[in-house]
RNA sequence: GGAGGUUUAGCUCAGCUGGUUCAGAGCAUCUGCCUUACAAGCAGAGGGUCGUAGGUUCGAACCCUACAAUCUCCA
């Protein structure tokens, strides 16, 4: 096969991901072996691949890899979520872009043009991961409103009914203006707002006096059914049973006393609007109250406000309208700056209102005391466990879970009404039928009208693992693959989507939807932001590939992310947020530069070229095992490996291992081994160490494949004649073999370091390291230790002789290393040979501080008593040690 | 206001059960090399009072307390 001498990833990538799907090797069925299962975090059908599914996934492809080159029949269901909100917005926007308005269509054609949009658009994160290497089981790609896992939405609903964890009320929710809809309290993201303090002035009634009253929010006044004062504040005594007037719609509301509202805070009273504040709803309810909604769906003030001027004009807007007629008529005494926290909402970023409406909730009670126990006793684990503690705090604090949102594009909620008003809830509408009909027999499905509301997303979302195998229908996949191996996501949704899956877990299997759970951190920029569009300082994951190639990116990221830790990424980022310095930032060539894939990148092409260097060898029929201690070496090294690697995956820590791999490929494989056995002057290699070496850069690719799939599987197919259908994917993951002689290792790493000083004093002197060959003398009485590796010395460090000897070079650079002395004959000047024992000195300094500190241990009674016996004999064998380098060191300098 | 995380080399971070596998890696920097796989490379080097102050311990980057800086979540 003729080669290039870079590793170009464009080459391969596509080839052999077809070469996958062509044979199947992802799919899984269930059989006699164990199984491994990994369900995706469904991304959103709106979405497109971003910095966080590129970690995300990789990981999980790692893992589901790993397992299945194992023997573990690896299952990874992908699939996508229907993001209500976010698609029905894109779907809205797209319609409009036709000249079609919602209001105008009916439900099952607005569906109809949903679909198509799925159809069209929702595949396509899918397809990117494809790029990436994921090997997902794509035959089993799942989607949340299709109607299989409908009707496990619609038949966890109805369950949670009749158990009574379902109920209908009229709450105070976080209505989101623009989407028109409810959201649940985990929607709502709090941001700073720099807002004002504007201070009314209410009339007290049969008075002339006024009492001032601070508000963010004066255009809820028209809502004002009371106002609020401290039971304890004494400059409020008086007003006791008195009322005031609100301004403008000159309404009497009374003056009420209420702990609740703090005396220090603004003027001490509070104006209570029940309708639109949490707070005051609740003081509201205490003190029975009239509530008086006065702001409409779409946020403009409703006929209820009862200013005609005022109705249908936009909230903020109407703010501003109100603030002005106050001013002129006196009643707004002054204005200040105020920073306060409004609530957002997370998918159209509008302000939230505070609404009373009727919606459906979820009691979460019952429901989380499983949820949390298992997690708390590490039943479902958590990695690292310190999200455990976010979890318990949320846990304990769980509100009730608004469930319906006033969209279309969602499962719609399975609750039939009857005309009386009463309702029934069921899986469909034969079933309501029937229970409709033992309230009242001379019901027909005419008479049945359903909830026009659907389900929050995470409704179904939180089935997921259960109902990607379709296990509210107890399928053989579910009985086989459920309870799931790992999930990986994000620590950001532990509350929104992990928590409620565990909670879903329990109350409909009675089991745990998974044993394992991997929490990434979040990608930041290297300013340390969030990446986010709005920002606009986030790589195109695309591109980044195209430049560094899958596995390049896959390393990148994956070796400088631990668990749960944030990853700086290194891109450049756009001057700022303006358009065009985020247009200038997108064209700009060198705005997708990474350092941090560039590695991954230099790693390829290293493991290419070591493939390059074997392939220019050729066998020699006759030559003997010449290599026999180098090869046992890194055979050795292999399995020290491959343990490590096993202890680390086990916990999860992924960039450790891959970190241990990188250094024994690069360092010790091709730095170290195949220099080692490298042949000089023609290419002929052995038949034995041929075959061995080839084994292990076998295994090493082995190994290596789940982390970098391409590239190890284009050197695979290539290092042997493989036979079609055969891939590294299915490949057996080498075996842990029993360490037959440690000191091999040791034996190496003392022959490395006398080739490092050698290399080291050479550079110093500026010697020529292929043309200057020097002499090596070694002072010991006999040559036993270094045996093995003479020759590799005589090589690497370009030494053309070794002598042993008990003498002492007249004049010679010397250099001690454990407790061997070793000489280079020189020719040195006075400067070079106080160099040299300037060295050794401080070589000697060392040691000799280093023993004092073990003496002082070992002389110390308490430490004899009470440390462990091997610290002590360790402690024993580190003075001896110690000692015996003194000694040399002190003869050397003689 | 409540809870939690983080602080180790110029930068980004590892450091797991307290002990020499303990002060590490990569990047960046410096020196020297176009050496027959690789300049996307090779051979070397320098660089840290482990945030501060106490404490526990025979022994602390690691455990405890306080403080500081910083980030996140919740209200």
């Amino acid at each position: 096969m003729e080669i290039s001498k870079t590793y170009n990833p464009a080459d391969t990538e596509q080839k052999w991901y077809e070469y996958w799907l062509k044979h199947k090797f992802f799919e899984s069925k269930p059989d006699h072996r164990e199984p491994y299962a990994i369900v995706i975090p469904p991304p959103n059908v709106t979405g497109i691949l971003h910095m966080g599914h590129l970690l995300n996934n990789t990981i999980q492809d790692v893992l589901i890899r790993t397992a299945r080159m194992k023997g573990k029949n690896a299952c990874w269901v992908p699939g996508t979520d229907h993001a209500s909100i976010a698609t029905e917005a894109k779907v809205v926007q797209m319609l409009k872009e036709k000249g079609i308005e919602k209001k105008d269509i009916s439900r099952e054609e607005f569906l109809k043009y949903a679909f198509e949009w799925k159809d069209k658009y929702g595949g396509i994160i899918l397809h990117q991961l494809q790029k990436l290497g994921a090997s997902c089981d794509w035959s089993r790609t799942r989607f949340t409103m299709e109607d299989d896992l409908s009707e496990a939405v619609t038949q966890s609903f109805v369950q949670l009914y009749e158990k009574g964890y379902i109920y209908r009320g009229i709450r105070m929710v976080n209505w989101d203006p623009v989407g028109k809809t409810a959201l649940s309290d985990e929607e709502v993201i709090f941001k700073e707002n720099n807002g004002k303090f504007y201070y009314l002035k209410y009339k007290i009634v049969g008075t002339n006096d006024y009492l001032t009253i601070a508000t963010v929010r004066p255009e809820t006044i028209f809502g004002d059914t009371a106002v609020c004062a401290n039971p304890n504040d004494e400059r409020y005594q008086h007003l006791k049973g008195k009322k005031v007037i609100v301004p403008i719609i000159n309404r009497e509301v009374p003056i009420i006393f209420d702990e609740y509202v703090e005396k220090d805070f603004g003027t001490g009273i509070l104006k209570i609007t029940p309708a639109h504040d949490i707070n005051d709803y609740q003081i509201g309810l205490k003190h029975n109250l009239e509530v008086i909604d006065t702001i409409a769906d779409d946020g403009t003030l409703s006929q209820a406000c009862g200013v005609p001027k005022y109705v249908g004009v936009e909230r903020f807007i109407a703010r501003k309208q109100i603030v002005k007629e106050l001013k002129e008529i006196d009643l707004l005494e002054k204005e200040e700056d105020y920073k306060n926290q409004v609530g957002t909402s997370e998918r159209t970023g509008a302000v939230i209102e505070p609404k009373l409406s009727t919606q459906w909730f979820m009691k979460m009670e019952e429901i989380a005391k499983p949820a949390l126990e298992n997690v708390m006793n590490d039943t479902v684990q958590f990695h690292p466990a310190k999200f455990k503690n976010m979890y318990r705090s949320w846990m304990e604090n769980l509100k009730d879970w608004c469930l319906s949102r006033q969209l279309w594009w969602g499962q719609r909620i399975p609750a039939y009404y009857l005309p009386d008003g009463s309702f029934v809830v069921a899986e469909n509408i034969d079933k309501a039928l029937e229970k409709a009909q033992t309230k009242n027999p001379s019901i027909t499905q005419k008479d049945l009208r359903q909830d026009e509301d659907v389900l929050d997303t995470w409704a179904s979302s939180w089935l997921w693992p259960i109902s990607v195998f379709d296990g509210f229908k107890n399928t053989k996949d579910f009985q086989y693959y459920y309870p799931t191996s790992t999930l990986v996501t994000g620590f950001d949704i532990i509350f929104f989507w992990v928590a409620r899956m565990v909670m879903a877990g329990y109350e409909f299997t009675g089991k745990l939807p998974f044993k394992d759970v991997y929490f990434t951190g979040l990608i930041r920029d290297k300013l340390g932001r969030k990446m986010s569009k709005s920002l606009g300082n986030s790589p195109d994951a695309l591109r980044l590939i195209d430049i560094y190639g899958a596995d390049g990116v896959r390393f990148g990221l994956l070796r400088s992310s631990a668990a749960g830790n944030d990853l700086l990424f290194d891109t450049d980022v756009p001057k700022s947020q303006k358009k065009e310095d985020v247009e200038a930032f997108v064209n700009d060539p060198n705005s997708h530069n990474s350092k941090l894939c560039e590695q991954g990148r230099n790693f390829n092409n290293k493991i290419w070229n070591s493939f390059r260097l074997l392939q220019g060898w050729e066998i020699s029929s006759t030559d003997a095992f010449k290599h026999q201690k180098s090869v046992e070496f890194m055979e050795t090294k292999l399995n020290k490996l491959l343990i490590s690697i096993e202890e680390n995956t086990s916990k999860y820590r992924l960039s450790e291992a891959l970190n241990d791999l990188y250094n024994v490929f690069w360092d010790d494989y091709c730095s170290w081994y195949l220099e080692m056995i490298k042949p000089i002057g023609n290419n002929i290699i052995d038949a034995e160490t041929y075959r061995k070496t080839l084994d292990i850069f076998e295994k090493l690719l082995t190994i290596l494949h789940p982390f970098m799939p391409f590239v190890t599987e284009e050197l695979w197919q290539n290092i042997k004649p493989r036979k079609e259908g055969e891939s590294i994917c299915m490949a057996q993951y080498p075996i842990i073999q029993e360490i037959e002689n440690e000191n091999i290792i040791e034996e190496a790493q003392l022959a490395f370091e006398v080739i490092i000083n050698v290399r080291n004093f050479r550079n110093k002197k500026g010697l020529s390291p292929t043309r200057d060959a020097l002499d090596l003398q070694i002072k010991s009485k006999n040559d036993n230790d270094f045996s093995n590796f003479t020759q590799y010395i005589l090589r690497l460090a370009n030494v053309s002789s070794i002598k042993f000897s008990e003498e002492k070079p007249a004049k010679a650079f010397s250099f001690v290393i454990k407790n061997y002395e070793f000489f280079i004959p020189f020719q040195e000047n006075d400067n070079d040979l106080s160099d040299s024992k300037t060295q050794l000195l401080k070589d000697l300094e060392y040691a000799k501080g280093f023993k004092e500190s073990i003496l002082k241990k070992l002389q110390n009674e308490k430490f004899v008593q009470n440390a462990k016996p091997e610290v002590i004999e360790m402690e024993r064998k580190k003075l001896a040690d110690a000692e015996a380098k003194i000694k040399t060191l002190e003869e050397s300098i003689l």
